[in-house]
Parts: C-alpha cells; sequence; structure tokens
DNA sequence: CTTCATGCATGACGCCCGGCATCTATATGA
DNA sequence: TCATATAGATGCCGGGCGTCATGCATGAAG
C-alpha cells in the first residue's frame, strides 16, 4: 500500500520485466496474464499500468531483457551451454527463440515483438558467425544461419518430446553436426 | 437439422479431423476452440461430444492425421518441401512437429499429445534415416536427428521472422547445411 | 411400400474461469 | 505539503467447454 523510494520503484520495475521474461518463455505469451506476472514479482496487477502502457509492451522489453542475458565465450563453450540437457529443462532461463518461436510465428505481421524476434535472430546469428573460423563473409553469414537453425530446431525439439533419452539424442547429435 | 446418412456422418468425421490438424497447426492448440473448429468444417458445436470424447481426444487424432499427410520421395525431395518458402507460408498444411513444438513442450508430462509428438519425431527420423547415403546404424541416427533439428529449426524461425529476406536465407542456410 | 426407432446434427443454454483495464484509497518519499 | 507508487477491489466482457432437449432424415424391419 505504501508509496516506494523512487530507487524501489525502478528495481520494482526491472522485476517485473525480468519475471515476465521467465514466464514468457515458460508458458508462452497467451499463457501468462498481467497479474500472474505481477503476483510472481509480489505486487499486486493494480499498479501495472502505471509502469506499462500495456501486456504487449511488456512483452517486447521481456524479450529484450531475455536475448541481453549473456552470451560470452567461445564458440565451443556456447553451444555446450545451448545444447545440454539444463537449457532443455529450464526454458525460463533459456534462449528467447527456442521458447517462443511458435508463438512469436502466430503473431501478426508488423507486431512490435516480431520485429524483437527479427533482431534476436540477426544477433545470434551475428554471434555464431563472429566466433566461426575463418571464412569468406557469406559462407560464414550462411554457416551461422545453418548452425542456428540447428541449435533451435534441438532444444525445440527435445523440450516437446515425453522421452528423455531422445532429448539427449537429439542434443547430441546436434552438438556433433554442429562442432564437427 | 436433419440426420445425414452413416456415411456422411463418417465423411464429416473425418472434416472435423483434417480442419483441426490445419488450425491447430495454425493458431496453436490453445489458439483454437472447439466451437471455431465445427464452424471451420461447416458445423455446430453442439454434435462434437457424440463425436470425440473431448478436445484432447480430437487434438491426439489431428496430430496422427497431419503426420499421416504423404512424406514419399527421395531424400532430395523431401528437404526440397519442407525447406521452400511455400512452407513456411502454409504452416496448416505442414510439418506439425515444426508448428506445434512449443505447443507441445508446454503441455503436461504423460499427455497424450506429447506421445504422439514424441512417436512422429521417431518416425520422421526415421524417414530420413532410411533415405540417408550408407554409414552405421549409429551414424545414420545420428545423422538424421540432426538433420531433424536443422529442417524444423529453420522453418519454425523463418516463420517467426518479420523478414521475408532472411526467412529465406535461413532456409536456404539449412538447405546447403542438410544437403551437403 | 409403409412404418418407426435410431442416431446425427442443431442451436441454445449453463456455468465459470480468467483476461485486461480502471479507479479510489493510502501511505510515504520528496 | 503533495506528488506518486502500490494496494486492492471492481467492472466488464469475451470465450472456453460440456450438456441437453429438439428435429428430422435415414435405414432397417415388417
Amino acid at each position: 500500500m505504501p508509496r516506494v523510494s523512487q530507487e524501489q520503484a525502478k528495481l520494482n520495475r526491472q522485476r517485473v520485466v525480468e519475471v515476465a521474461a521467465t514466464l514468457f518463455r515458460e508458458r508462452g505469451l497467451h499463457g501468462v496474464g498481467v497479474a500472474d506476472i505481477m503476483a510472481a514479482a509480489g505486487l499486486t496487477h493494480g499498479g501495472f499500468y502505471g509502469q506499462f502502457a500495456n501486456k504487449d509492451a511488456l512483452a517486447v522489453e521481456a524479450f529484450d531483457a531475455a536475448l541481453a542475458e549473456d552470451h560470452r565465450g567461445s564458440l565451443d563453450l556456447l553451444i555446450a551451454n545451448y545444447l545440454s540437457l539444463g537449457h532443455v529443462q529450464s526454458p525460463g532461463k533459456g534462449c528467447p527463440l527456442a521458447a517462443l518461436a511458435n508463438d512469436v510465428a502466430r503473431e501478426p505481421p508488423g507486431s512490435s515483438v516480431r520485429a524483437r524476434f527479427t533482431h534476436g535472430v540477426r544477433q545470434l546469428a551475428g554471434l555464431l558467425a563472429e566466433l566461426m573460423p575463418k571464412m569468406s563473409r557469406e559462407r560464414r553469414r550462411q554457416r551461422s544461419l545453418a548452425a542456428l537453425s540447428t541449435l533451435v530446431g534441438a532444444v525445440v525439439l527435445a523440450r516437446a518430446v515425453d522421452d528423455e533419452a531422445l532429448a539427449n539424442d537429439l542434443i547430441e547429435a546436434a552438438r556433433a553436426s554442429v562442432a564437427g
């Protein structure tokens, strides 16, 4: 009920974005409501509209926040982290591209979320290209896009499958394919 | 309003399944209601429960129907069809794995839809393995799983992206990677 | 050919959950 | 003082699933 410090308010806002980023990745864009997010952030959903224009605006910020999570390290490390059972089992902390691709694809064309998703694809592909062995610019781009597809596909399938052994096989096969 | 012939009734049932298979792939498992499906089939949603136990039962049948759609031909043909802009732009007629992976992943463990999805992964992977050049059994399986991941990943990303050129690049890069 | 029970499809209804957005009150930081 | 961040309740509505009495043609039986 109280008013909190501006500092605290900023922290709260940031917290809402982080929580939203997790919940969206776990349950999908339409699987979470404003009330769920605010409750998970320890707040009530009344004050939401004082901080955000609407749910879509939050979705965009949450998507950006998820993308901003650290992607540092060597190519091998990146791949090892991406293609791991931990990543498969924790969508809420993982790659937003893999977690939300289907949902974003159903969003209307021109939607702000689609724009952010597109940016994310370019960003990750660019990161992969930078970390790759030297070859022609065109070839690097092509390789990185294919590798990104393999990474996302493997994680997406491994998550949907009801057999942990098969999930692991998918991950391992992708690893061998991308690394080799 | 009238009662129709038993033959017609069978056709209607079949039609409901087909329509459901399309709508689920287009809008997701939670993006379509029973009423939508029946309406799209030219029926009213009242008679649904005379033909199906509930929505989940229909979802399972619809998933199987989508998987049963023809996958014949050579490896190159299969890949060319899968990695095409046509496939990207028509999720309702395309691979249910690519269209519903995220949705299925959010379904509770042990769900019947998850079981069907898993079966679908095995089926497609097996088909790819059969069509592949000769190598050891283990290696064929590994290759086919990796190839499946690349196929699904490329289509899934291409659909979510808001730039047709980038979508095309993803498809092409995957094609070069899987074929080569 | 007539009869009639069967069963498919209709269309409305009930029920309830849950979504988004708004508004007042409150307490507190500025 | 007074602007403001949060609380908490409320409004409003859309839409989901499942059920039911009704109607009527079919298809089998006599």
